[in-house]
DNA sequence: CGGAACCTTGAGGACGGTCAAAACAGGTGG
DNA sequence: CCACCTGTTTTGACCGTCCTCAAGGTTCCG
């Protein structure tokens, strides 16, 4: 029974958006379900392709969608950690829209495509949990619409940092204010719509004001305050309350305005 | 009777994303409603609000969401045209993070919030043409994201312009690749992380390579195929195959290579 | 006829891009 | 253990796209 508790993840993350019975719990943890591990950069779905057979969560790890231009430039268009379930859109629709890649090693577990249609039909509150999982997801594209649209590099980069730190705080992937950092300059510059030069020249700049430190792949932010501030950061569309509400305390203590903030909002 | 013919529309979208039965189409009519006329520029949501009791339908005329930055800047995150509904977020999440306005004078349908809920809840064939809706505006948000991080000022108004007209067709507002360009130029710009200095500039350009023609609010598409290549645009984010089978052909013969590019990428 | 949006045009400046090269990992194999 | 290789970070000099500021022109509507 220990292949079981690859899902334990996926019914813990839809419990804390809808109220699930024992039931639901149930059925969630006895999906078909087949556990895989992809390697850093490679890929798990190309634009253009025809959807899988199954549907991703991550288990650990890193990964991120990203869309291109005919002249080969870049843009990532969200990043998902420990938690996230990958394939969604794809349980909808005839093309997949964009590429997922790994971003380090992520472990995965592959969920059988048309079982998860059913759990969704036949089970309300689950499929209420994964509504509000697509929404929040929706919400964080259009801040990142705002993000790279409206705001200068400095804001960028700050933006994406806190988001980050938040993100992997309620991951549980993080415990303080220290994380390391698994993009890549590169990576980074391509998810907030800027060059890597820019990019490498924006996080000394950050770091010259003090309110990060930085090196190698660690990530430190010194002063949340401040970044909050620098990055037009306001947790509101991360819809914390229903995204979080266990961690909603613990998110607290490392980010003190943060929970302040998304209530004040 | 005449009242259920407002929901006519949304049964009809419906029918379009997914097999719906008789049952299924009387439920959507069936939805209590009411008609609601909201002038150009007037708020529908605003951001940080909670959800409201109902859920709007655009019977014609536009709407738009847009989301600010602490110092002002504003960015135009969605475009809505008549047949889209407005409101499907604020379904499941507890506070608005964006503003819906009015672009020019609406015609809405609201329809009660809870009865939404449940008919997604006993009709899995609705549930799932709306779960399409979804992804597909996810899929747009997605593009606008590549849209404004990684295209110069032409490629992104004409792709912009170019997203129009096809969404303009297919909802059935327009006839022809001359269309009434709703938008001002600023909000063009809003929608496009540009100042409506440099959108003026640019739709002077796009008009002087012989790609457009336009005067005062009017557009016109002289050469599909050029702002096609102009804006980089690939139809395969529309997801045309599901929003709009039985329009297919008449786009077609509107934009002779868009079919054929969506079918090819 | 007057006013308020909106569009248009010009001049100058800045933010971020481009190009290029060097320093610095971190991992591999000899 | 060192030499090497590839990917990443860092720095510099220069350039261009797009922004800012500002004024004049247009359109539309009351």
């Amino acid at each position: 029974m220990a292949s079981l508790s690859h899902l334990d993840a996926l019914a813990d993350r839809l419990s804390q958006r809808a109220e699930l019975t024992k039931e639901d719990i149930a059925a969630v943890t006895r999906l078909p379900q087949a556990r895989r591990v992809l390697s850093a950069n490679s890929y798990l779905v190309r634009e253009g392709e025809p959807p899988r057979t199954s549907c991703s969560l991550v288990l650990s790890g890193m990964a991120f969608r990203h869309k291109q231009t005919v002249d080969g430039a870049r843009q990532i268009v969200s990043l998902h950690l420990s938690g996230d379930l990958l394939d969604l859109p794809h349980l909808f629709l005839n093309v997949a829209d964009h590429s997922i890649q790994a971003l380090t090693d992520v472990e995965l577990v592959e969920i059988d495509r048309d079982a998860l249609q059913d759990i969704i039909v036949s089970r309300p509150m689950v499929a209420q949990a994964l509504w509000i999982d697509v929404m929040v997801e929706s919400s964080i594209h259009r801040e990142w619409v705002l993000n790279v649209g409206r705001r200068d590099a400095r804001a960028r980069i700050a933006h994406m940092l806190c988001e980050l730190a938040v993100r992997l705080r309620i991951a549980g992937v993080i415990e303080a204010a220290r994380f390391q950092m698994p993009m890549t300059q590169d990576q980074l510059a391509d998810a907030t719509g800027l060059t890597s030069v820019h990019v490498n020249r924006t996080l000394k700049l950050l770091a010259a004001s003090g309110l990060i430190e930085q090196g190698g792949r660690w990530v430190s932010i010194l002063d949340w305050e401040g970044m909050r501030r620098a990055g037009d950061f306001n947790p509101l569309y991360l819809h914390l309350d229903l995204m979080a509400p266990r961690f909603a305390k613990s998110v607290n203590t490392l980010f003190p305005a943060l929970v302040q903030v998304s209530v004040n909002a």
